[in-house]
DNA sequence: CTTATCCATTTTTAGACAGCATGTC
DNA sequence: CTAAAAATGGATAAG
């Protein structure tokens, strides 16, 4: 920060700070923001951005910014589209380079820090890691001195809970007391009676969730009467601010006795609620899956690690690796609040203590490796340097990839050849053409790369396109994306959810896309992906879906938000495949997808009125319920947060019944009221 | 006859980036 | 070096 803000002040150029996460980036721009409109020496004033997939977009926003918050991907993108400031870039922090070690994301990090060392010569670069080995090797590559220091404003100890000892690696021990004779509660308990927090990472979401209303007895006693009555009122707003579900109601509970769970299958605004209250000291406890681990900065007095293991469906259960055991350790430890913060993992037997001591507290983390070689496309990247201009012949080319991490630690003979298959390949499928002496992309192998897809998506879903199943209907649209392999999240199927499955298959035969002969291709997977968005455009309840193909409310977002962007992507690509008959389809499906809003609302509405109400406010005020809407339920209005003077207004001409602001604001008292009531008497 | 308990078997399993343009609070 | 925990379903005991 110190020098983003010097050189920002001294007027010596543009600087970046890039982060793995959205959260991470809206977090360091909260930080930055301070200095926000600070008067330069020059006389003009500091400006401060931040550019995510969810914020702004325009790379023309950031030309007079000095400092700009990013994400990897952002500043990707950005890239692509070469805007001319590009050259004005002093510095650039790369923040949690040990990304660089991710097998979906690495390879955009790798690609992107190898751009930037090309174009923007000069620039200095800043690479930060808690948890990085081979920083000499890394540092080499970046052409940067490393720099590594020990410090921790708190001290970190790491022990082993075995038979309620704790043992550290310096033979120290030490007994936790019991009282309520369950190892987790008495360490929770102990955390707590020092007037501290504990963060509990488990290693699934329904671990997360039984543990946190195990804890509630220890939280609750821990407990004043004024943090009861203010949790009571956060535990209420939870199910008012969101579409209510069975977890959220749990949430809800637990939250009322002082306990909480986190992890993506949580909406977004119920996360946010977790962690800020956390962050206040009136939630005492969280248990978590490693969303917090390398999300917000979350410190707790203790982290307890109640597993090291994870669930893969390729490679099945695994150890995980000593670099997120890192991570999740460093999570202990409130600056201003702690003397020092304890990361204790649990032992099942001796051997099984020794064990963890060895492999896990005592070792290093594991050292870096580029994943670019298992990159799912070399293409994207090949595609994304020709037309962010670093390259327009095999020289160049090679010359950029032969400068990748993945070159330096295992020499550039394999990749090389994997270069050389993507430009055919590019080619061959018309995203690049051969010029004489080099290549170029086309006109659709731009709008590919700015549009961020992979170019296997887009070809497709030019092949979906040119072979449309016997009826093409909004079903078929929605299988081909969710047979892309950009879809995310891609559900699983479980066997619970065959039925399912094979009934939607057999019914919606001639919509679906069924021929295609390539390999490994889980249809079923697909189709409940398929189906989980066919439910969300279809306004069934987010309890509904989540009940009927276990994609629970975060991951129900994420969803659509994937599903949003890549059907407007096949929109765009729709004109360069020769299927302008198709656009009217696709916008329709892209605004009912988007907005979640089903055909029965748009014709209850209007479908001009989308253009002045947006629709979106629609659906994240709540109403979900086309049932409720046209019958003008009241407690279900009582759900929404906050209405729009115009959205209440055409809601009442639509629904022709007699709502009245103060009818809302009534309904929803009672409603607040009533949880509160419950959830006291359910603590007590 | 209903409910509780026990036991063996079956089922399930983390996270999250990206486009673009405009209305709403 | 290693999977673990919850859900389910059926049988039997208790009320």
């Amino acid at each position: 920060m110190i020098l983003m803000l010097e050189m920002a002040f001294r007027n010596a150029g543009k600087t970046f700070y890039l982060v793995p996460l959205r959260a991470l980036a809206s977090e360091k721009y909260e930080e930055f923001k301070l200095f926000h409109g600070a008067r330069k020496p020059n006389g003009g004033s500091l400006k401060v951005s931040i550019s995510t997939g969810d914020y702004d977009s325009t790379a023309s926003n950031l030309e007079n910014k000095d400092i700009v918050i990013a994400t990897y991907e952002k500043c990707d993108s950005i890239i692509r589209h070469r805007p001319s400031w590009l050259s004005a870039v002093s510095l650039i922090v790369l923040d949690e380079i040990h990304l660089l070690d991710s097998v979906d994301r690495g390879p955009t990090l790798e690609m992107l820090t190898t751009w930037l060392k090309r174009v923007a010569s000069g620039v200095q670069f800043l690479a930060l890691s808690a948890t990085v080995e081979n920083c000499n090797e890394l540092a080499g590559w970046l052409d940067a001195t490393p720099v590594v220091s020990e410090w921790r404003p708190i001290p970190l100890r790491e022990g082993v809970f075995l038979d309620y000892v704790i043992t550290y690696p310096n033979g120290k021990m030490i007994e936790v007391t019991r009282e309520f004779g369950e190892p987790y509660l008495d360490l929770a308990s102990q955390a707590l009676r020092e007037g501290g927090q504990a963060l509990f990472f488990t290693e699934t979401r329904r671990s997360a969730v039984a543990l946190s209303k195990k804890l509630t007895p220890v939280t609750w006693l821990s407990l004043s009467s004024a943090e009861r009555r203010k949790l009571a009122e956060i535990s209420s707003a939870i199910n008012l601010s969101a579409e209510r579900t069975k977890l959220s109601e749990v949430l809800s509970s637990v939250i009322a006795r002082g306990s909480a769970f986190h992890h993506a299958g949580l909406h977004h605004d119920h996360r946010a609620t977790v962690e800020r209250f956390f962050k206040k000291g009136l939630i005492k406890v969280i248990t978590a899956t490693p969303t917090l681990a390398a999300g917000v900065n979350l410190p707790a007095r203790i982290v307890a690690i109640t597993s090291l293991r994870r669930y893969d469906h390729v490679l099945g259960s695994e150890q995980i690796p000593v670099m997120e055991y890192k991570q999740m350790a460093g999570r202990a430890g409130r600056p201003k609040y702690d003397k020092v913060g304890d990361a204790i993992v649990f032992a099942s037997s001796a051997s099984d203590a020794q064990y963890l001591m060895e492999t896990y507290i005592n070792s290093s983390p594991e050292p870096i490796v580029s994943k670019l070689g298992s990159a799912q496309s070399i293409a994207a990247h090949v595609l994304a340097t020709t037309v962010g201009g670093m390259a327009h012949d095999k020289k160049n080319l090679h010359e950029v990839f032969s400068s990748t991490f993945l070159a330096k630690q295992r020499g550039y003979t394999n990749l090389k050849l994997k270069v050389e298959a993507a430009l055919d390949y590019l080619a061959k499928e018309g995203a690049l053409k051969w010029t004489n002496g080099g290549f170029v992309e086309t006109s659709l192998g731009r709008r590919i790369a700015e549009l961020y897809i992979d170019p296997s998506t887009a070809f497709h879903f030019r092949d979906c396109m040119n072979m449309k199943p016997r009826e093409y209907t909004p079903i078929s649209i929605l299988h081909m994306i969710t047979s892309s392999s950009d879809i995310t999240p891609m559900l699983y199927t479980r066997s619970s959810d065959m039925a399912l499955v094979e009934d939607f298959i057999s019914e919606h035969e001639g919509e679906l896309y069924l021929t295609s002969k390539a390999e490994n291709r889980l249809i079923q997977d697909e189709v409940k992906t398929l189906i989980a968005l066919w439910f969300w455009i279809e306004e069934r309840s987010e309890e509904e879906i989540s009940e009927m193909t276990g994609a629970q409310q975060g991951d129900l977002y994420r969803l659509d938000e994937s599903a949003v962007w890549l059907i407007y992507s096949s929109s765009e690509l729709a004109v360069f495949f020769g299927h302008k008959e198709l656009l009217p389809q696709l916008r329709e499906l892209e605004m009912r997808v988007r907005h979640g809003v089903g055909r029965e609302l748009l014709e209850l509405v209007g479908l001009k009125g989308i253009g002045r109400i947006r629709a979106r406010n629609l659906y994240e005020n709540g109403f979900t319920s086309i049932q409720a809407l046209r019958r003008g339920d009241v407690s279900a209005l009582a759900r929404v947060p906050s209405i729009g003077t115009k959205l209440a207004m055409k809601i009442k001409e639509t629904v022709g019944g007699k709502l009245k602001a103060k009818d809302l604001k009534a309904a929803r008292r009672d409603e607040v009221q009533t949880t509160l009531e419950d959830f006291n008497r359910e603590a007590e």
